[in-house]
DNA sequence: GGGCTTTCCTAAACCGGTATAACCTTCACA
DNA sequence: TGTGAAGGTTATACCGGTTTAGGAAAGCCC
């Protein structure tokens, strides 16, 4: 109803300058116990607090931080990791006075021109980097523009920002190991998107871990949608030698992955084991269970959000490292079918006859 | 590096004084073609726009939208709607000059500290009000404060608020119907939230649908997670005249559901059958793909995003009703198991031996 | 008691825009 | 040729804060 109280009117109300006022809400020293007092007394009455914008132009800080998620629309849905990873950020910045603005964008040309225009209106204090990619030119970018960044992961091109990074070849190595363990010997990767770090980095972590174990890896291209999880898991299984034990280089991918071997009559895990990565909540709701390997996107953001807050307050600039990724075992793996068994057990076989 | 350029700066660029260049970009008339021209190519030259903190100040705006989303943090990330929701609205937004301003909260009473907060720090000029809840407190509070908003769905208490809606009890009673028409009597409904007014409507068009069909609804509460539908399915399943037919006010418990049926020994959709709601890109890459009513949350953004700009730009009010919610039937669904075959084949019976 | 700090406070400029009143040309018209 | 209107432009107040310079009052010292 009736207008916002400004300062003055704060002022007016405790019998003193603007300035008083704004001292005090500063937290500056040279202010007697007694007007400071009746200056937050006055305030309080008056449920006023000062306008962001207004600060901002003397400041020059925007009092906000920026995310801008570029996504094809049609994968945004299936994809677990933002929704917490925000919630992780909003948990630090609730108390800080600042906010979070949040853009989605279908292509790269709109993500950097997105980040000029935070820049050139002067939005954000900040930003966030998430899912980078290849000689990402976002880097660059933000350098040029001087907006301070963190990033999730670490950059393959030089960058002056911090770095928030978890080991997650940890958990990778441990899924692997798990299944050589079990006794599988054709183990397969499907992969998430190649232009994404974390895609290539799972892939190569996987790779790795499989030749570390004596074995030979599988691997075959996807990127993170479970469209293309369900695509390469077909493609997999419809191999001479296929694979006893799939390693997915998200959940999405791996419970699309599940239902294509189900559809074509493989019994999971008997037939077929499967994991998943980034530990989502649904995982663990599915039939079998599905393994995974835990990320804790809500940890990410409470811990990227620090870092940022204190690059562009006090200008420190420390990479965190994350506790290293754990394999979350689950009813979704188990011992390769044995290879006299699969003669009676064919899943091809079976499946054949079924109605769909 | 360099200092931002100001709106002075363009002005001494292009030789005339402020005034005129913030009259060419606010597209106000009485300025030559001539000089307008010399002050746009200044401006671009210079890479110059408008702050919108300093522009806030005098326009009374603050070109920016919110949302606020109560979520328990453990949920959150099993919920499509959100990131298909704001891409919506930033489709919209984009090119509004206006950005998103995103808060999650995991209370109430942290919620509705935020909003009062936005008001009181001019932070927004509107928000979006989701997950609408029986006697929604957030209405009245947003009408106090004088913030305009839109409503996803229609309130049940008193609101000036534009309201977009669908019909969603379309797509239900499809539903119903199918089964019904597919032979089921035993039909149950896993119900969401019960403090969300979609939660409950769509329970009552659930038991609404089954009653005018003839039969009589089978309903058990549940909150949209999957633990909850895991739940609820579970309890479903060990009652003595076990529903052969489960409606679900969710993907996310209709997934869960779904596993736990099959971990019960059920082969699904013969001994069973499942449909969701919200139609989540997963839904269709499960198995058996999961029949569901289509939701597009994206649409539910573009939408919302035009009634509030219309209502903040011209204070247009006007409800909008999007198309009603479509049933999308896929191989979730068949025909019940026959009275005389489910003695051979009791799910249960051929559960017991298995491993796990 | 005069000079010097210190403490507490105010006045005013400033941040980067918008909005309004007023000004100067130019031109049409009587 | 004087007058009025229209078109194009500038000067300036203002939005709601922060910041700086400076001033009044009180305290300290010798």
């Amino acid at each position: 109803m009736s207008r916002r109280p400004t300062i003055s009117d704060v002022a007016h109300e405790a019998g003193v300058s603007k300035g008083l006022v704004s001292f005090v809400f500063n937290g500056r020293p040279g202010v007697s116990p007694a007007t400071r007092d009746r200056i937050l007394a006055a305030a309080a009455e008056l449920g006023w607090r000062p306008n962001p914008n207004a600060r901002s132009l003397t400041t020059q800080t925007a009092y906000a931080l920026g995310l801008v998620v570029l996504r094809d629309p049609a994968i945004l849905g299936s994809d677990p990791f933002f929704p917490a990873f925000i919630s992780g950020v909003e948990a630090v910045l609730s108390d800080r006075g600042r906010v979070m603005l949040l853009s989605v964008v279908p292509d790269e040309e709109r993500e950097l021109e997105t980040y000029r225009k935070l820049a050139a209106e002067s939005r954000v204090d900040g930003v966030f980097l998430t899912d980078l990619r290849h000689h990402d030119p976002r880097i660059a970018l933000l350098a040029e523009l001087g907006i301070p960044a963190v990033t999730l992961g670490r950059p393959d091109v030089p960058s002056g920002f911090p770095v928030i990074d978890r080991d997650y070849g940890h958990g990778i190595t441990a899924v692997v190991s798990r299944l050589r363990e079990l006794g599988h010997t054709r183990i397969a990767h499907v992969a998430g998107d190649d232009r994404m770090l974390h895609g290539t980095r799972r892939r190569d972590q996987f790779a790795e871990a499989v030749r570390a174990s004596g074995g030979e890896p599988i691997v075959v291209g996807a990127d993170f949608s479970p469209d293309a999880g369900a695509q390469a898991t077909r493609a997999l299984l419809a191999r001479d030698e296929a694979p006893t034990a799939i390693v997915f280089a998200n959940d999405p991918m791996a419970i699309a992955g599940m239902a294509v071997a189900q559809q074509l009559g493989y019994r999971l895990p008997e037939q077929l084991s499967i994991t998943g990565m980034d530990g989502s909540e649904m995982s663990q709701y599915l039939f079998p269970p599905l393994a995974t390997v835990g990320n804790d996107p809500a940890e990410w953001g409470r811990t990227a959000a620090h870092s940022l807050l204190a690059l562009i307050e006090t200008g420190a600039s420390e990479d965190v490292t994350l506790p290293a990724a754990e394999f979350i075992p689950r009813g979704s793996i188990a011992p390769p079918p044995t290879p006299d068994g699969s003669a009676v057990d064919t899943p091809q076989q079976t499946a054949t006859p079924s109605t769909r």
